[in-house]
DNA sequence: TAGTGTAATGAGACACTTTAACAATAATTA
DNA sequence: TAATTATTGTTAAAGTGTCTCATTACACTA
């Protein structure tokens, strides 16, 4: 791929606010971007602490709206009491399909985004920075497992 | 209008479930669909107590989950550390546009709803019971404001 | 009407996530 | 080198939401 890399990106964020780039943060960074996946920050902190990687909640927890800011994470949502991220750079925008019933996500393109966001671009005059959709439901497993019941 | 009450869909749905309909459930549920709007639980607490309505914490949070099963309210965003709920039985399903910057909230329909509804339904097979969607963004005001500086 | 079982309540304790304060440390700048 | 500023880990604190528990209210039956 010839896109910048996620540190790069990160590097230069940190430079225009005046931050600085830390072996602390790099580890973190690295290993949230080794699964491109959804992540808490205890798993996150869990993960890093089984590997031998000793850093403090405190510097995940201060890391995270850097990164959110910098564009390259993302809330997703708040679930369990806690809230669950999602790496984005460099992914193509997607939504979540959620089973209700065994809390399975799926992910799937919404092909009209592209007419909303001018919509609302031009009706409203707003400056769309993201969006977030959510759908729950009953997946066909759950569903078959409910009709036997 | 002629649709049940809001009362009397809860009462159907504590009937069903074997539960109780109390007076303290009774003046929560009428002091949220009091004003039909975006709520979270201190303020309705407060709220609650200001008028003389001496009901705990404890019931409020007891009460919401069987809010949202009977289908009266939804949870519709985390924020400042702690969930907001909207009620939504009788209105028109919406979307949410907030300002990053104000904080401003508009609500908007979906036109593709309806679509993506069916392209769920039939791609994934999933029974869909709810959607949420929330696009952020800056505001008309928020963004004449940032030219400025 | 009395008795029994279940659900609901308020109060407070508790668990948990996240933020803040602080002193120590490292990097940057003058 | 000295001064400044950012960052870190630790610990404390704030805040939300859940749980426990004793008590109360209700529904049902005899």
């Amino acid at each position: 791929m010839n896109q910048e890399s996620e540190l790069q990106i990160f590097r230069k964020y940190l430079q225009k606010k005046g931050l600085r780039y830390t072996p602390e943060r790099e580890q973190i960074i690295k290993e949230i971007f080794l699964t491109h996946d959804h992540f808490d920050v205890d798993t996150l902190y869990l993960r890093m602490r089984q590997k031998g990687l000793q850093i403090s909640k405190a510097s995940i927890y201060r890391l995270i709206p850097l990164l959110i800011e910098a564009g390259l994470i993302e809330e997703v949502f708040f679930e369990d009491g806690h809230m669950h991220y999602e790496y984005i750079y460099g992914h193509e925008p997607h939504c979540h399909l959620r089973c209700i019933s065994c809390k399975r996500i799926e992910e799937f393109r919404d092909p009209h985004w592209p007419d909303m966001e001018k919509m609302l671009k031009e009706k409203f005059g707003y400056e769309i920075t993201n969006y977030k959709l959510e759908v729950q439901g009953l997946c066909p497993a759950c569903k078959e497992k409910q009709k036997k019941e």
